[in-house]
RNA sequence: CAGGCCGUGGCUCAGCCUGGCAGAGCGCCUGGCUUGGGACCAGGAGGUCGCAGGUUCGAAUCCUGCCGGCCUGACCA
């Protein structure tokens, strides 16, 4: 393709309101441009960078035995409103009211679409199993849109959808989505890992999310670095390192003792006012579970982890209790909450099974108790994990560390069992004759994310380097005097030479100058660029230089397209995870 | 949704405080000269200063409202 008779409008500096990398550089590449908030419209370059990833997905998907089928975007209401998931999406959902006065949404996953299908066709166990997906555009009225194409209110996702007539079925489906997962972001370049996700009190046991590792990544995942344990931030299990306790505790109780603390309320001012670390303080929250106070003791530098209360209580009806009942339940003001004197039931963190000499708030306005302990000073009624993991606290499966990350969610699987297929019907009639609902699992990537997550892991200061799947031409060839009509030839020799391997490479004819060209090169970051000029057409030669390599070397052009197959392969193996 | 910041040519921005002919760099067009890492010379096109109202002899500039965008937060103790 000629740079002249394609539109790849580069920019020579960063858009005004873009703020991570990938999105800076989508722009000033040329791949994509802003039309509104979290709406993008891909140029050609980008367009075909999309489509690589789309088409990787496609051929993992029909590989793993998946039936690709599209549904449409414009959905009625009522189906929603029958899985009872229209409120529960609230404003997420694009919906308008048509000229019939029917109330349409625009579909932000299509569980209800694909179950609907379903039970209507689906009625023996002979049509099972099935794994349905599509490669569509799906809309969400984020709260927040950010990231450019990251987090966006219209994107394009691979959403699939298993039936089967048992949960052994369901586990073989899965494992067929999981396997295509890795192959299709080792496909596409991305430095990724997989951890256990949240699955909610409502619906299967298991969820994965796949997360491509990048610093802006909105997503906090927990690892291990030994044995591969990951988790996301409100799934991760840790256990608290012992001896840290040990380090900072002293080695015999210290009588109670109340100290004033005026105004000082939270953790981090109690520990400078005190002239202690945080770690030595115990937070008293005063959460309402089911309307019911509790108190939720955890280490002064620890978070309490809203969903592993959810699951200690069985119930999503949490929430922090408010100022007045903070009063009303402590006798004192909030801030100054602690389990000594408290009536209410109390659970702690595990980590507090060794607390020694600690600060707590002494239900009194500016007043804090130190040298507290537990079982002299009070009791709790029960210990489990009911904490964020941290950097540093060990692995809850083996002898590693724990380290905190930030990735970008590139795709998610679960097992979603009976949740839709019993709520909306879809059965089927097994050998005996009975009726049982479709044991389902749900499986999305977002498609768009795989490519600004590629050029979040892969780009140095002067632009992007594609991963070779990826990349919108493996070759960039840049004539430095095109005008010249030896180089001309040359370069459209080159080029024939390159076609008939299977090569498709972008060419830069511009009349312009050669350092233009140069910077617009590794903006673009194609595999490897080929330059021409003059010089090179008098000693029979073309300079190659890979995207990732600092030098060019001249080839000889009658060599030229088998050093370039040798370069794309060097290229592509850096890639390999 | 709440708080903060910002809307001036295609892009990045100055001018606004202290009202008085709408600017710069890059990009674009024409010609010249150049062509191996964002050259140079000459000429040129291009802007209802986000929208509406107000104050004023006079508003990009001050005031009010609206629209759009960006950032932060939204159980963080």
């Amino acid at each position: 393709m000629r740079w002249s008779h394609t539109w790849i409008p580069t920019l020579r500096e960063d858009p005004q309101d873009a703020d991570v990398p990938s999105q800076k550089l989508m722009i000033r590449a040329g791949l994509i441009r802003k039309l509104a908030a979290g709406t993008f419209t891909y140029l050609p370059l980008g367009l075909r960078a999309l489509r690589n990833a789309e088409r990787i997905v496609r051929e993992e998907m029909d590989r793993a035995g998946a039936l690709e089928m599209l549904m449409p975007v414009l959905q009625p209401a009522d189906l929603w409103k029958e899985s009872g998931r229209f409120d529960g999406f609230g404003d997420l959902m694009c919906k308008f009211t048509d000229r019939n006065g029917h109330v349409n949404v625009l579909g932000p996953t299509h569980e209800e679409v694909v179950t609907h299908h379903v039970r209507s066709e689906i009625t023996s166990y002979r049509q099972l199993p099935v794994t349905l997906y599509q490669i569509q555009t799906k809309f969400r009225d984020e709260i927040r849109p950010r990231f450019g194409v990251i987090r966006s209110r219209e994107f394009l996702m691979k959403d699939g959808y298993s039936f089967d007539v048992s949960w052994e079925g369901l586990n073989k489906s899965y494992q067929a989505m999981y396997d295509a997962y890795q192959r299709i972001f080792s496909r596409a370049g991305l430095k990724f890992c997989i951890v256990e996700a949240d699955s909610g009190l409502m619906g299967g046991d298991v969820s994965h999310e796949f997360m491509a590792l990048a610093e802006i990544g909105e997503d906090v995942l927990v690892r291990c670095d030994k044995c591969g344990y990951g988790a996301n931030r409100e799934k991760a299990e840790s256990r608290t390192p012992e001896k840290r306790w040990d380090i900072v505790h002293a080695p015999t109780f210290v009588p109670l003792q109340e100290v004033e603390t005026p105004n000082v309320t939270t953790v981090d001012a109690v520990a400078k006012f005190l002239g202690i670390p945080p770690l030595r303080l115990v937070k008293t929250l005063i959460y309402k579970v089911k309307g019911e106070p509790v108190a939720v003791l955890v280490r002064g530098d620890h978070e309490a982890n809203p969903t592993k209360l959810a699951h200690h209580f069985g119930t999503t009806e949490i929430a922090l209790a408010d100022a007045a009942t903070i009063e009303k339940v402590t006798g004192g003001a909030m801030g100054f909450s602690g389990p000594v004197g408290l009536k209410i039931k109390k659970i702690a963190d595990h980590a507090l099974t060794s607390a020694t000499n600690c600060v707590t708030g002494a239900n009194k306005k500016d007043t804090h108790l130190i040298n507290v302990n537990l079982d002299r000073d009070f009791t709790v009624d029960g210990f489990a994990d009911l904490r964020f993991a941290m950097t540093g606290d060990s692995c809850p499966k083996c002898e590693g560390t724990l380290s905190l990350s930030h990735g970008i969610e590139v795709g998610h699987t679960f097992k979603l069992g009976t949740k839709y297929s019993e709520g909306m019907g879809a059965k089927f009639l097994n050998e005996k004759g009975e009726l049982h609902p479709s044991i389902m699992g749900c499986y999305g990537i977002g498609v768009n994310r795989i490519v600004a997550a590629a050029i979040e892991n892969s780009h140095d200061k002067d632009g992007i380097l594609w991963p070779p799947a990826l990349a919108p031409y493996p070759v960039h060839l840049v004539s430095v005097n095109p005008k010249d009509a030896k180089v001309a030839e040359a370069s459209q020799r080159l080029l024939d030479q390159l076609a008939a391997a299977g090569l498709e490479a972008l060419w830069d004819d511009r009349d312009a100058q050669a350092g233009v060209k140069f910077k617009d090169a590794d903006l673009l970051g194609l595999p490897v660029r080929l330059t021409l000029g003059g010089r090179g057409v008098e000693a029979g030669t073309v300079d190659l230089k890979p995207r990732n390599q600092p030098a060019q070397r001249a080839v000889r052009m009658d060599d030229a397209v088998g050093e370039v197959k040798k370069a794309l392969a060097e290229y592509a193996a850096a890639f390999a995870r």
